[in-house]
DNA sequence: ATAAAAATTTAGACTAGCCTAAATTTTTAG
DNA sequence: CTAAAAATTTAGGCTAGTCTAAATTTTTAT
């Protein structure tokens, strides 16, 4: 049985696993869970003698099959929390990545299992991320970055990167939303920055900060599920 | 801020504070917290500190009025998850306690407004316990124990006493569900068992510890909240 | 009323998770 | 290739919440 805090250290290496490439490091860790560097290393040799992760002096930090199956756990139960603040309980999707924070915790797996059945096994949050499957299976979208997509193009916004209130006011704001299709009409070469057109509707500028965040599909895979 | 330690212990003392009537004793703290004596002692001298209880060495405790303001909104909390747990999950009513327990803590006023506007705002849990109000009152029922009861009298379950998974089990058994009809039909004066009979169906035996721990209400004065 | 029993508090210690400061290892720049 | 910089770990210490054992206060029973 892990704490609270071992949680959050697992989805933690989790998902900056993914983020960079493979290793770890103490100061990311450090820096994501707030906390200093020499926090981070009592934890992870606690995290070690427990062998949820491979962990050598120095080296950075890996998950093992058992970190990545608790971790993704924590990660499935988050998300499916996160679907239930916002199409049952009506909050806005950028209202609830701290009160799914800690419903992440609740570690009944009963609950877990009806509370998606409630739900209809949904199989995105209201970011757009997958939820991991019951199984431990975190589904591989093949997403790229807007800012990575090409002058005419024509795509489909599925998730974002980054879950900040600010960030996400400031999508609705600019009328992006989850689904919505999108087409790259000029990218500034000086600043990286883009003029796009949602939908058939309006045209909005696009700072490449911003685009970074934004994950995208082309136009005829996207699916009913969003 | 408190911590979800401190709650429970607010939530305790207020629950014994009810059952006993005025002082609540460490003794009794310790086992319902299961802790020890001396952890409780530490702890009452916390909550003393942040003007939480009124506590005088060897006096046994008191809830200030703001400690009551938050163990009522702890309460609050934890009653309307169960609502959420067996009216929208299925839950049965033995198996909500602890799931309950956990979730009671999460103290986003947001999430509870909306959460009880959701659940269309109930007046009472799935054993009958009356729900605070958001302004922080506890309604007074004037329920009596089945135990009080005299013979022939025609009385309605309300609520129950006892939320273990076994004893709430051993109620689905013998068919006594919140809101139906009850009619002592024997009292044994031996051992204080009785015989009722539920609605027009069934007479079953009740014995004097199971008695104690159900509340009952006149016929006439039956609403249809539950 | 007072001695024994029960309840409560104090003293001292432990663990989890965090900290700062100092030491060590790895990386990077010239 | 080596010295400086950056990253990481170690050492020692703190708080919250718990414990056991011993001391103290209150209650109870004669």
């Amino acid at each position: 049985m892990q704490s609270f805090t071992e949680e959050n250290y697992l989805k933690m290496i989790y998902s900056l696993a993914n983020r960079r490439q493979g290793e770890v490091s103490t100061n990311a860790l450090a820096e994501m869970t707030s906390t200093k560097a020499a926090s981070v290393t009592d934890m992870l040799r606690k995290l070690a003698d427990k062998q949820l992760i491979h962990y050598k002096k120095y080296q950075g930090v890996r998950l093992t099959e058992e970190g990545e199956r608790l971790a993704l756990q924590v990660i499935r139960r988050h998300r499916l929390w996160e679907v239930f603040l916002v199409q049952k309980l009506g909050f806005g999707w950028d209202e609830v990545h701290d009160i799914a924070e800690e419903l992440e915790h609740i570690r009944s797996e009963d609950l877990v299992a009806r509370l998606d059945t409630y739900l209809g096994c949904p199989q995105f949050d209201p970011h757009g991320d997958p939820i991991p499957t019951p199984a431990g299976q975190m589904p591989e979208m093949g997403y790229r970055k807007l800012s990575e997509v090409a002058m005419g193009e024509d795509v489909c916004l599925m998730a974002v990167l980054e879950h900040s209130t600010e960030f996400l006011k400031h999508l609705d704001h600019s009328n992006l939303t989850l689904g919505c299709s999108i087409t790259v009409n000029e990218i500034n070469t000086f600043d990286k920055s883009v003029l796009v057109q949602i939908g058939t509707g309006r045209t909005v500028f696009i700072s490449h900060e911003v685009a970074k965040n934004l994950l995208v599909d082309s136009r005829q895979s996207v699916v009913a599920s969003h």
